[in-house]
DNA sequence: ACAAGAAATGAATAGTGATTCACTCTTTAC
DNA sequence: GTAAAGAGTGAATCACTATTCATTTCTTGT
């Protein structure tokens, strides 16, 4: 026996993989999922094509990872949002004003996880995202059903009707159609677009008038 | 001078490139976008390959046309539906019960339209197809906000809050990914997805308990 | 230093499917 | 009937990229 796989070498192998990753990640969030193109991937992390392979069944894997890790970030945020003692009402609000606020800080890559077409297996992984942000919110709207500070209601449903106001408001805004899709918005145009999101979303949750 | 485009010529002519747009909605119709391709719609159609490109600049035109059309149809239903002399929420609640309806009568189809990866011409129908609705929606709860059966908002944002809270509630059950994506809905089925979607919806827009 | 094995390389390959175009067939006007 | 012009044809081409794999380079244990 002459080789055996020693610590540095997965240390190093992880490594590259990592590298792999950030840069796939960094092509989508300048040109979105379109023009990250596994040679492009390769070029950036100064790796040859094939070694992309070495660490990824496909091209498809690899994106679905990407988007995977980008998107676990913002749902932990959500999460962490949703966090506290306080009435649920007002933990959904400052949940979905921290979804709104940082994909507007973001446009682009938001942009890419909200709207762009991606292929099945990533497209797959955005539903999984969407789940799991809705899936936080029901928890909460059952929280406040349970409390009664929510009247009762189909909170699975509630929680994804939340996801699609948001994400539908953001498209428009968000997307690369504009001039300026890469510039991030002023927090006077943040507030401007957000306040009226919540105002349905939080009516359409309490039943009453915000 | 010999060949001069006759009236006969004309109607042979459209009818080709009508039948060329039906085969293609047919494709989409049976397996959404992903498996409509030139060679299919020429075979469908029953024309050579060559012929579908006599009628249309290139396949992303072809398939926008197709999404515009069987988009226009859903839109106007929905126009309809928010016609009449009675209060605005009445109104909205009959024009997005339409729209839900619709949907899970022709589930693939409507897929396609919500949520299938398309390329970006599509991309753009789909967006101009969504704030067609939107713009319908808004209308009505600018009537009614100046007939004071609704509160003072934000109508656009509003209205674009319902297209997405609906589509987003719709993604999932009409998903191709759940085995029965051929099969309609049933009328319980459906009444039990629509109601609390509603809920929210009005909500959203009334900020009144429904 | 050496042999065994693993990892990296990147040019070549391959799959997919849109698009073209040289040719044939139809229609029209005379 | 015939010539001009358009319409139709579909096999061949092209474009794009993901993926492969024979070869080279690096690591490790002795």
């Amino acid at each position: 026996m002459a080789y055996r796989e020693t610590e540095k070498m997965r240390q190093r192998k992880a490594e590259v993989r990592q590298r792999i990753l950030d840069c796939a990640s960094g092509l989508v969030a300048e040109g979105g999922f379109r023009n990250a193109q596994i040679n492009n991937v390769a070029d950036k992390a100064d790796v040859a094509t094939g070694t992309v392979y070495r660490h990824f069944e496909s091209k498809s894997e690899l994106f679905a990872e990407v988007f995977r890790r980008a998107t676990i970030r913002e749902v932990n945020k959500v999460a962490e949002s949703l966090e506290g003692k306080d009435p649920a009402p007002d933990r959904l609000e400052r949940a979905l004003r921290q979804f709104a606020s940082r994909a507007l800080q973001a446009p682009a890559m938001a942009w890419s996880l909200i709207a762009e077409p991606v292929d099945p297996l990533v497209e797959g992984e955005r539903l999984a995202y969407r789940r799991a942000y809705a899936d936080h919110f029901r928890a909460a709207i059952d929280d406040g059903i349970r409390d009664g500070s929510l009247p009762p209601q189909d909170a699975g449903l509630s929680a994804t009707c939340l996801v699609g106001a948001i994400a539908e408001s953001l498209v428009g805004p968000l997307s690369p159609t504009r001039q300026n899709a890469d510039r991030a918005f002023s927090e006077q145009q943040k507030a401007e677009l957000i306040t009226p999101i919540l105002t349905f979303c939080l009516q359409g949750v309490t039943g009453t008038r915000r």
